[in-house]
DNA sequence: TCGAACTGACTGTCCGGTCAGTCAAAAAAA
DNA sequence: TTTTTTTGACTGACCGGACAGTCAGTTCGA
């Protein structure tokens, strides 16, 4: 097939995945996003589960570009738009998040899920690990900070921003706002640390925000 | 109905839950850990969706008693206890775990299970912070310490471990490590800070060691 | 004997997947 | 060039299995 009929299907999978959900998500809701009909989709991909990790490994394609280069002029700043890109609530993808986490719970029963979503937060602890490294080596951070360690932290937290917001409403700020301060108090070598509550740290997410 | 046909079904619920997940759970699968069939459940329960709130209910009320009166003598002890008891892999419930994500990740979609899950943090965040508010009381943790930020990130944290263990499997023994450094290390006021920061705490290892 | 508890058989629906066939454009033959 | 054949893309109609829920009827204890 094209490759133009190939992203067509891709997108309707996403369209379809943010409106039904991955729960409800049925075969025929994405030809509905397509001017194809639903044997189209099956002549195009062997089924309906192959298709799904068509879509993830497109997924992480883009997220890999997302994150491959950090803005930001500082260790700190890139370290931030790193995270806060995952804990932001785009109003582009509200319902994304949710169909994200579905396919996370998901992932014990289903190995060709799994292994994806093991590239997407490989991913992601390497390269917050990779910025928090170069900001030990120049000064920014303190220097006992472990880039290994606030890597793994992190990405946890991540994980669960993403899926506390999901599952119980809790707002996706106050979640960045804590790793704001869990920056500021914890890594930044400049700041004086003022301890409290401040950090929370989480991670998670798997998918981005698209 | 009887109480005791009550819990039967709601133990079965259970255990049909653990063995197929939230996903692939039938009522036929309800019935089939019971000594009754598939028509008696739903004599008893309005519906799959009826008997599936009444079981978050039931599970409510173990998880209340479970966080009432953590255990430990200090309050850096009763935290952990705390926290630890839903960051460690217990080996009665491996998959229960898993379906309860899948439960999660479902909750968007539905009020009732969005209500009873929002139970289940607002009572989780509220046990957290009242430990910390009691170390802080007696010394244990620093006085900057706000317990209420405190308890928000762990249990966005936990939010985290939970996801992230079931998800791509990262070990649930790494992220309790984590929660203990960080008891020690941001939390208590008798340990050293490791960083040069200030006379309050520091967290710049709050990542934990894994 | 009355009714709550329970059951086997059945129904309606939904959905993934299949299949015979259409169609247009490319390739091959004339 | 014109005609014929092949092929890839696509479609509507259909199939079979799975499953929630129903119902008429049975069992059994009070």
């Amino acid at each position: 097939m094209t490759t133009e009929t190939a992203t067509q299907i891709l997108h309707a999978t996403h369209s379809a995945l943010c409106k039904h959900g991955y729960a409800e998500l049925t075969m025929q809701d994405i030809a509905d996003e397509t001017d194809l009909c639903k044997a189209s989709i099956h002549y195009h991909y062997d089924g309906k589960h192959d298709l799904l990790v068509a879509y993830l490994d497109h997924l992480y394609e883009q997220f890999e570009d997302r994150i491959a280069e950090p803005a930001g002029e500082t260790p700190a700043e890139r370290l931030r738009g790193l995270v806060v890109a995952l804990v932001t609530d785009r109003s582009d993808a509200p319902a994304f998040q949710t169909a994200l986490l579905e396919i996370k719970a998901q992932s014990p029963y289903d190995d060709a899920f799994r292994s994806r979503l093991q590239r997407f937060d490989h991913a992601f602890t390497a390269a917050v690990r990779e910025v928090v490294a170069e900001g030990v080596a120049d000064g920014t951070f303190h220097e006992e900070v472990d880039p290994d360690a606030v890597a793994s932290f992190l990405t946890t937290y991540v994980n669960g921003a993403q899926t506390r917001h999901a599952a119980v409403g809790h707002p996706l700020d106050d979640s960045a706002a804590a790793v704001d301060a869990y920056i500021d108090e914890a890594l930044r070598a400049d700041q004086a640390a003022s301890t409290g509550g401040g950090p929370s740290s989480e991670t998670a997410n798997v998918g981005g925000t698209e």
